[in-house]
DNA sequence: TATCTTTAGTTAAGCCTTTAACTATCGGCT
DNA sequence: AGCCGATAGTTAAAGGCTTAACTAAAGATA
């Protein structure tokens, strides 16, 4: 491999001058910006990036990080697409992704990850930080390494849809369908800051029309098809009467249609379902299912431009992106005879 | 951040010493290695990485590359599982993942990614090389670098699933049903070699049964949801007499169950459907899909096991994965009254 | 003409770790 | 006593790049 001094020499100058012209710095004349360009052309150049990063901390590379909760971040299609987002923006502007998977225990996350991030290699991060217990970005808070966090975290520039008005929309759309005993499949809220806010949003739509939130039944799944088909059997046994399912993601959301459908259930007509997020798959689930979509392609494309914004010194706003319900086949308007 | 040298004076003794320490060499008393490791310790020390990665060449990080087709890469939930097993094994010996996404052209990847691979920041690579026309690997052998293909690459390590007898298992299945009308819905052989080698495998078994390939109707799609919807309108339209579909990949699969059920049928009595690949939510689609296991996750634990035996200069035998098929209940015996 | 600026490029130090080559000590052996 | 091999640790170079500080020449100004 050809470094800067081969550079140089082919081109009869320094490698002080290679490495500025190559960098875009001002005073030099044309022909000399030439002959380097032509050098590196010729030798095939590329510059050694641990080089680079010993000499001047700039990796080009981003840790994104996604922390292990339930084991279900690999199985969840919206991990991709926020995925997605970050790395068309980052791959724009000629970064690379390290992406980093750290487990969460009580004292943090693991050695691996602390390491990661201590070791010189990471210019920024971006990371999923929703989860109260442990936060990711506490540690690199403290190396005062640019950072942002795609959800709640306080102390961060941060960016997260709008899981208020989610819930919102979801109640919204399942009263004005007539409905009012109403089912909802959740997990555990204490882990998952969306998860509080999603339900705060449907409570507060909730009491808006006259209904008691406190009063509808709930189940918590841990995000999986399965735990929302359980969730389904669970509250369609106990509660009958119950004409929609609000399911706080599509997984569940899935199962729990699954579950409904093996309990004699027609969906929507005897049970309106929706769920939560509009995952690719969220399409082709029969019935097609109504969701929110929570833009996350756009969320991780954002979180991006952040960190470059504080990349240069600014100080980026907490951006909130807003939901969109989408209609779909898995709701109707509640049978009269159910009145 | 403390420094090797921080280390080595809190500890009284030489740089080279807390390296070799840190390494673990052998020629040294106990005594020195507890007050090593003692000053680490206190310090909290960390290696930096770029240093180590351009004195030594030893970056621990891989580049996992899944090269853009069709745009489908973050929409596949297939990709997510590969990834998973390939973290797995990777987070437990201590590597990074890089992942990359090159684009890719007739001229072969893009600039963005041929200057990683080059940029002497990558130890090895995992790449999804099933595209016949650009191959990520080509550079990565140039440069000699340790690699391993998940894929048909001839010239690198590489592990595979069976998709010819992943296709002979769907045809088997469907015939041993009774079907002998049978529909395929495919994707352009020429851009993968798995589908190449899945629609032999369905061939082979045609034909063992007596059936002609050759005359079972094929419609062509790009993997995603709506594209699998359109073929399978198009083969029940032109091909109403159908009593099955072989879909190639899940979603697809996914996509032709909602047409047919618009279009009247329901699924399985008047039509079965098989899948490929099963994604997670296969098992949630309703009705469930019978399709095809190609473990992806251990797909990718076994391309990052034989990576690290590159790296132990042996050299593993190319692999190839069983499938097994996973019934469920889109496929049924082919109705009395068809024949 | 002498002085100051701007332009154009060079020199050399520094980033942090690894590792080949070297020194020093000590017990064991002839 | 003299030599050897094993043990324990040190010195210093190398790896490739960036950048502060410096030089030199050309143009502008008084």
């Amino acid at each position: 491999m050809p470094t800067l001094l081969d550079v140089a020499r082919a081109a009869g100058v320094s490698t002080a001058t290679v490495s500025k012209v190559l960098s875009n710095t001002p005073y030099f004349t044309e022909a000399t910006r030439a002959k380097v360009m032509q050098a590196v052309d010729e030798l095939g150049y590329v510059p050694n990036l641990a080089a680079r990063a010993l000499s001047s901390g700039k990796t080009h590379i981003i840790a994104v990080v996604f922390p292990y909760v339930y084991d279900a971040l690999f199985t969840d299609p919206l991990v991709l697409r926020i995925l997605e987002g970050i790395e068309a923006e980052l791959t724009k502007r000629g970064y690379n992704i390290l992406l980093s998977t750290p487990r969460l225990r009580e004292s943090g996350p693991d050695t691996h990850y602390t390491r990661l991030i201590r070791s010189g290699y990471i210019e920024g991060v971006i990371a999923l930080d929703s989860v109260p217990m442990a936060s990711v970005l506490e540690i690199v808070r403290q190396r005062k390494m640019p950072a942002v966090a795609i959800g709640y975290h306080p102390n961060t520039y941060s960016i997260r849809s709008d899981d208020h008005q989610g819930g919102q929309l979801q109640m919204e759309h399942i009263i004005r369908l007539g409905h009012h005993k109403i089912g909802i499949i959740a997990s555990d809220e204490s882990l998952h800051f969306s998860i509080e806010h999603r339900l705060r949003g449907l409570q507060h739509m909730a009491e808006q029309h006259g209904l008691s939130y406190q009063q509808m039944p709930r189940a918590n799944g841990d995000f999986s098809i399965d735990s929302g088909a359980k969730a389904a059997r669970q509250l369609l046994t106990e509660h009958p009467d119950l004409t929609a399912l609000l399911c706080l993601n599509d997984r569940m959301a899935m199962g729990a249609i699954q579950t409904a459908q093996a309990m004699g259930r027609q969906v929507p007509d005897d049970l309106s379902v929706i769920g939560y997020d509009n995952i690719p798959l969220s399409m082709a689930s029969s019935p097609a299912l109504t969701t929110i979509d929570q833009q996350a392609p756009e969320l991780g494309r954002i979180a991006a431009t952040m960190l470059f914004e504080v990349f240069d010194g600014k100080q980026p706003a907490t951006a909130t992106l807003p939901t969109t319900l989408i209609v779909r086949q898995s709701s109707s308007h509640v049978l009269v005879n159910n009145y």
